[in-house]
DNA sequence: ACCTGAACACCGTTCAAGT
DNA sequence: ACCTGAACACCGTTCAAGT
């Protein structure tokens, strides 16, 4: 009755933050209610009420909770460099919280994190010497391509590496007709399903695809610091 | 108490996801539930039960529902002009329904007209000459940009055209510190907020980018059909 | 200041019944 | 065969109270 569960720490925005987004990763976004949150912290669902206004709060800051662990570019540096570390970073953090890049489409206002992270990544390119038009386009082309890699990540019909991937993936393949997909059946057998194959390693080949193409646009070499 | 609203057409598992799908699009997926679809199609929750196993088999029937009007590519045809016209479709199809990239994450089974749509995609890839592996390339590499893009312009605070976009953007840029986000008010007040400017248009450069990487990539060109 | 019990209007889904 | 009323175990959130 008296003393609970050892010292207990008091409860914060950002206690309730980390909690949410510890239990969307281990039991997926749906699995996260106000209950579920509450029971996690030891606390009773009321009292989330003083430290987020809402739901919708929590989901918008574990968005950004997400954001902020991606490593920032640091504008001054080698952009090529510091592109390919944040666009790895970037598909890394997102494949380890899969539920994020679903949350993205309802939330309307960035957070601090994502702010910043933007900031950064702009600041880096226009830095280096992209003119301001060129900066827009490399931005969207970057970010569409690591959001898009995630969404196709987190829709497989499989977690946890290459191995367990092929299992599954010829499970699959069972059942599709070769009458009816026959290129899909093909690419499956020829290629997907051959040891070795990881749908992971296709990220470096569309990450350079991009890097080389930016690097064709841009003006002159950038100043050699 | 006798005849209803006039001729019932009876229900089914077509009318049943479409009417969701409407609902979806005019008041977002949250408002999806078994009971506002069943008053949408004038009948009890429960009878919706007797065409779908659950409200999963439901989403998962409107993700499907959503590929079946991208545009397929035509095997044989030119690749280029195909790639293009599929992207194009796609998010077109992706900004009318924007609820289904979130739902993307979380549905593991691809439906029929998703799989028929990505047994074209790399046919028509193969069938222009592409080797297996440079098909699996591309198909993530253009999937991937589609998708991002479409995720982008999902999140992006605002619907409904450039000209309310600026509106908007002002409104949130009024807000943030440019000794905070520099970088970021700078994109913003010298190329976003400019007259005419529109996130959509950025689609085209990325594609033409991916485009003329995977050209110069194709070991010799496609056969003169 | 921070926490909470009880209550409200919702969910998805099951089950036993109706026609 | 197709539809449904009542019920169950859940939701997010409000309100009035406790310390």
């Amino acid at each position: 009755m008296s003393k609970q569960v050892g010292d207990r720490v008091p409860l914060s925005r950002d206690r309730v933050l980390r909690a949410a987004a510890a239990i969307a990763d281990a039991r997926g976004v749906g699995a996260l209610t106000m209950r579920s949150l509450a029971d996690g912290l030891g606390v009773k669902p009321m009292s989330l009420y003083h430290h987020v206004a809402n739901k919708d709060e929590i989901l918008d800051g574990i968005v950004d909770l997400v954001f902020s662990r991606i490593e920032l570019p640091t504008p001054g540096g080698d952009w090529r460099h510091e592109m390919r570390r944040r666009a790895r970073s970037a598909r890394d953090v997102l494949r380890r919280h899969p539920w994020a890049i679903g949350l993205l489409e309802s939330r309307a206002a960035p957070g601090p994190a994502t702010l910043r992270h933007h900031d950064a990544t702009i600041g880096t390119l226009r830095r280096a010497g992209f003119p301001v038009d060129l900066t827009a386009h490399a931005f969207a082309l970057l970010d569409s391509y690591v959001y898009g890699f995630a969404v196709q990540e987190a829709a497989l019909p499989f977690q946890g590496g290459p191995d367990t991937a092929a299992d599954v993936t010829a499970e699959i393949m069972r059942h599709l007709r070769p009458e009816e997909y026959p290129h899909l059946v093909e690419m499956a057998t020829e290629h997907v399903l051959r040891p070795g194959y990881d749908f992971g390693d296709e990220f470096e080949f569309g990450l350079d695809v991009i890097l080389d193409a930016l690097a064709r646009r841009l003006p002159d070499d950038g100043p050699a610091t």
